[in-house]
DNA sequence: AAATTTACGTCAGCCATATTGACATATCTT
DNA sequence: AAGATATGTCAATATGGCTGACGTAAATTT
């Protein structure tokens, strides 16, 4: 049994996300508001199905938060032109200062995580976490990620 | 921005839990029930207020779970022997069953992670995960974790 | 011995986030 | 024209957090 594994990414993720969670209140938001504003930004034009299927909830979940983040102007809507059911997302200006600030905590913990640590470390780490993540049904986001770099995120 | 680690460390936790959650729903049992079980089998003897400090949730919060798990017999309380105020928490056999069950789900998955990665990056990875922990108010957990070996959990 | 603090339990109510099932609308596909 | 798809929405429910208040037993301090 891994038991230190199995602990270590407890607390690790416990604090990891905890960064995010205390900015978050000033703004009245949650974690799931978090998940749901980054891979709008990471991934613009994002279709609400694709959200879905990332953040692995249901419609009717992800619907009451996406309202909310819409209604004040954290993330806009387009219709999609090939398709225009579809309302591609993406995030305002307001909403990337949002996400930016958030992922600039948890850059700042990564970074220190990382100090002292040779690349060949590094490299281990990563193929470790890509390693722990299933690959059996790639969602869009996923793809991406593990993908031949077709069709890569924004920076 | 580190959005690669931030990223990966998301749906690796979030596949990582998957693991568990799907078996837990076979019991009646959450996410909840298996942090408690969890920490109280491999720290046998755990007080009340140890296990608020490493879930950080409130008593009212833990109470709920934790009754059920007493009352289905999957953990037992001792009075403290110096401290007869406290109760001491023990996993008990079906507790254990069920402990080493998920674990054993979450070690597969780790196991192959970790496979093909030579024993450098092995160390790499232990201390990327140690060092993204905060550690100005270690609770009696994260002592065990980090301490110079005095109290060793269970094995 | 009395007062205070500590460890724990519990009651009542609230909030955020998740669930399922059903149904409506617009649009694309056949 | 019929059917499938993408999205939105209504209603009801569950889980797992929260706060505040209060009670009891046992330890500690005065």
């Amino acid at each position: 049994m891994r038991w230190d594994v199995i602990e270590l990414l407890f607390f690790a993720y416990r604090d990891f996300v905890g960064d995010a969670d205390h900015e978050l209140e000033a703004f009245g938001f949650g974690r799931a508001h978090h998940r749901v504003m980054h891979f709008v930004y990471r991934y613009p034009g994002l279709k609400v199905a694709d959200l879905l299927d990332v953040l692995r909830i249901t419609k009717q979940s992800l619907g009451r938060v996406l309202k909310q983040l819409l209604d004040e102007g954290y993330i806009i809507q387009k219709t999609g032109n090939n398709d225009r059911r579809q309302r591609l997302l993406y995030a305002t200006p307001k909403g990337e200062a949002l996400v930016t600030r958030l992922a600039g905590l948890q850059t700042d913990r990564i970074t220190r995580a990382l100090g002292g640590i040779d690349p060949a470390g590094v490299e281990a780490i990563g193929r470790f976490l890509r390693a722990m993540i299933d690959r059996d049904d790639p969602d869009k986001v996923l793809e991406a990620i593990f993908g031949a770099g077709s069709k890569k995120p924004r920076e």
